[in-house]
DNA sequence: AAGATTTGCAACCGCAATTAA
DNA sequence: ATTAATTGCGGTTGCAAATCT
């Protein structure tokens, strides 16, 4: 089983993206979808590799990205998934739909790495212990889960595709303000009315009216939040379909959080038990596996 | 003001898992 | 059941911008 060839024959261009490359992908995919990433070079003309193409996508273009400054909340919920789960950017960042892997992975390394060394006193009482039960602010439930229930806030919206190279396309400016843009522009606009057609279309959203939180968990099926979150988190099973309160998930977490770390020390870690003993302050302090914390 | 150093982040690389034939 | 192709993921790198000296 080699590695596959990722890379249509050719000159591969590397290196940032251009707006007019990224408006080539958007429109592209707007037409076919975000599937068969194989036939994207070929077909646009792109002289990226497939692999590029569709990580450019699913990190910069792709409607329902925030980008920008993390809020307090946001750094609280990574914190504790990374403290629970690990370097595992993916699982993590299904927690915050906003975000993508590489973004979280990114200001896990630059920002909050550095946080907790700095704080490491602070942040040992911040993730409270899986039995302590009480405080609510710190209750991480993965999206999907009724709107109601959603402890994830966020005041923003969510940006179309046309909005992402919109945004993309000011820093290009201002790095690049020589640069003749006006057709991209152009381009641009051309593609916004495209899109909130199609949102309009898919959605039945009324035009011009950028997606909310709300819209997209309406757009993010239960019974596959629920599947994925079975995958990633600690196990906890639940049947497929079946709705859940904030305090039904909330005490199943923490219940498999103990158990967890029960299992961890006295089955598999006896001889680190001491040393975790030194962290119980910290709650779940330690990944479920054997990953250095930091 | 200018050079050196640090920081932040987009993008790449390579392996693993999954899917399709 | 096997194998090749595709997709997903996490670690790492390169470079521009910001900050420091």
């Amino acid at each position: 089983m080699g590695r596959p060839p990722c890379c249509v024959k050719g000159s591969i261009k590397k290196g940032p993206w251009t707006p007019e490359e990224d408006i080539i992908l958007v429109s592209y995919i707007q037409d076919h979808g975000p599937a068969n990433w194989r036939l994207v070079p070929t077909n646009t003309g792109l002289m990226r590799c497939s692999k590029s193409c569709r990580l450019r996508w699913t990190n910069y273009l792709r409607p329902g990205i925030k980008r920008g400054n993390f809020t307090s909340n946001e750094e609280e919920i990574i914190i504790q998934l990374q403290a629970l789960l690990g370097n595992r950017w993916a699982a993590i960042a299904s927690y915050l739909p906003q975000r993508t892997d590489n973004d979280i992975k990114n200001y896990w390394n630059t920002h909050l790495k550095k946080k907790i060394k700095k704080y490491q006193p602070v942040m040992s009482s911040y993730i409270a212990p899986a039995d302590s039960g009480g405080s609510t602010s710190n209750e991480i439930m993965h999206p999907g889960t009724t709107n109601s229930h959603i402890l994830i806030h966020s005041s923003s919206t969510y940006a179309s595709s046309a909005e992402n190279i919109s945004r993309l396309l000011e820093g290009w400016m201002r790095s690049s303000p020589n640069q003749t843009l006006n057709s991209a522009h152009e381009e641009l606009n051309h593609q916004m009315k495209k899109e909130s057609v199609t949102i309009n279309n898919n959605t039945g959203f009324s035009e011009n009216r950028l997606m909310t939180d709300g819209d997209f968990n309406l757009q993010m099926p239960l019974k596959e939040s629920v599947k994925e979150w079975d995958k990633t988190a600690a196990n906890i099973v639940f049947e497929e379909n079946k709705e859940f309160t904030v305090m039904e998930f909330d005490h199943k977490m923490r219940a498999e959080r103990q158990s967890l770390l029960e299992k961890w020390l006295l089955e598999e870690n006896t001889e680190h038990a001491d040393a975790f003993l030194e962290l119980t302050g910290a709650g779940i302090g330690v990944g479920c596996g054997s990953e250095p914390m930091f």
